[in-house]
DNA sequence: ACAGAGAATGTAATCGTTTACAATTATGCT
DNA sequence: AGCATAATTGTAAACGATTACATTCTCTGT
């Protein structure tokens, strides 16, 4: 019973005409008579005819598809995005690839094979952290195929990007706490060669500098967006002579690292400190709008 | 500036060769003379030639990309199984193409068009709630393309199916609360229709059983593996007279839920209730080996 | 030196669409 | 009716790779 995928031609013997007639009915139904649209229509039907997308990507020299890019897919924070990045690209008729950096880099392929080779048409970058020569082969290909940037992105406005507005969440968090009564406001960093990380920092210093807070470099803690982070800024923060009574983090991993391991401490949070995240995973309570409702009009805009 | 991309006629041109000779240099190099694949080499270097993947499906008939169909997208738990599947496929020079349930259900696509349509090669299902009718086509499907279920499935071993060890876990859990002096036991489940759920409800019941623990109804919260669930179990298990001093979720995010939504109450985990988990998704403490690194042989297996 | 095996390469058909162009038919207008 | 124009449909050439088959070339053994 292998039996072949039914073609164009035989829909067209089917239903008596060219497989011409065929086609045009299926891609541009205006064009042909009422009476061929309906034989086709049933001819199709009664062979259970699927288009073959290798075939017609071929001819028409596009994928249909678009490659999304992330550092990390373990990354619960990126799930979010990817999934208002899936829901708008498959409304739009396109398939969603999925590549995380590291493995591409490991496996020696090269990014940009990706659109090169004609499996993707576009391409979405999660990933501020890439290596410039991947980055320079990237803005060459980005001269025939759309690339973007989203939530990371790098140096020099050669890529059009996406992003959210860090500063002012950052600046909203901060005055929040500020509003609650804390003067004494710390902060765990992401990874230090994160962008992201470097425009929360900044953001944070200059929101303190407007509220004519102390800002104290050792309650400004490194960290990774990690859990482990936020356990191991915990402890530091337990070290300190002069606690923080608020701390802001750079994501809500590290939030919820941090309040973890000092309920294990017997610390209570918010009693005896307040914790802020920032990234709205779904875990945590949103007080900030979030990231991805905002950003997938114009990341499908870039695609196309 | 706008060049096309360089053939496969490209290279053979300037490699003073013919088609079907670069063609097998670069897909079967030990048919060819040593002199002539150098000189292949040379060319597709000096073009900068990138193979037409749409080509070579076409004429393969194969695409070289597997479809990944999961239930939620945003759902962190699924992100690390995606990551070990990515791995694999990469390795093996698959693309992942990536689509969730209810989109594809509310798109009007039927999903196995993906399979139908050359999309993709095989697909892999983490979602055991599908429709009948959804199920059925797929089976049908399955006949000629590898269709294979992890982590959820559905009854009737028509599929081949990939699951972790769902009653071990669970008895693994039971016992170990068991031995830390917990008598008292509960559980929140997971949504009523979903096959874990039903699965670790029976383990946990047999569990308790084979120690001689009372089985109590109203120690068995229904919930739905969401952080909410755990947030309403949580001002349940706060109404019951007689409370379970242990508790056993059928998902992290249920635990998290509850230990959060407790702590806001002012009890303690695990002082005055101990919550386990499950799932280990890196947010936890993982106390029952990881689902993922063993699946994805199998998985890769059934793929290909 | 020559037949014959085996290696290396070339020729050309093929995968299933789309689409420019030609051909046909139908329609409107005087 | 007769011709111009528009609406349909058909013919056939792409798209860029793979591969069966034919061909040429290179040896080896006698």
């Amino acid at each position: 019973m292998e039996q072949k995928a039914p073609t164009l031609q035989d829909v067209a013997r089917i239903a008596g005409v060219s497989t011409a007639t065929v086609s045009r009915t299926l891609s541009n139904p205006n064009v042909v008579s009422e009476s061929t649209r309906k034989r086709v229509a049933d001819a199709v039907k009664e062979s259970g005819y699927r288009i073959n997308r290798a075939a017609r990507n071929l001819r028409t020299q596009r994928a249909h598809s678009v490659l999304v890019l992330l550092p990390d897919l373990g990354n619960p924070f990126f799930s979010t995005i990817l999934e208002g990045i899936s829901t708008k690209l498959s409304q739009a008729g396109y398939s969603m690839l999925i590549a995380s950096t590291n493995q591409v880099h490991d496996s020696g392929d090269r990014l940009v094979d990706y659109l090169d080779d004609a499996r993707a048409d576009a391409m979405i970058v999660l990933d501020g952290a890439l290596p410039v020569d991947v980055l320079e082969s990237l803005f060459e290909a980005s001269q025939s195929k759309p690339v973007v940037f989203a939530c990371e992105w790098v140096e020099g406005d050669r890529f059009p990007t996406v992003r959210s507005e860090n500063r002012r969440g950052t600046r909203a968090a901060v005055r929040l706490l500020h509003d609650l009564g804390h003067s004494k406001i710390g902060h765990i960093m992401g990874p230090e060669t994160n962008v992201l990380t470097q425009s929360r920092r900044q953001a944070f210093i200059s929101a303190l500098d407007e509220l004519d807070l102390a800002v104290r470099p050792d309650w400004i803690i490194p960290g990774d967006f990690s859990l482990d982070a936020g356990c191991e800024a915990a402890t530091t923060w337990l070290g300190l002579m002069d606690k923080p009574t608020a701390v802001f983090c750079a994501s809500d991993e590290i939030a919820f690292g941090f309040i973890s391991e000092l309920t294990r401490q017997n610390i209570h949070v918010p009693k005896d400190v307040s914790v802020m995240g920032f990234d709205d995973i779904e875990l945590a309570e949103r007080f900030i709008p979030s990231l991805t409702t905002i950003q997938q009009d114009r990341k499908l805009i870039g695609a196309t």
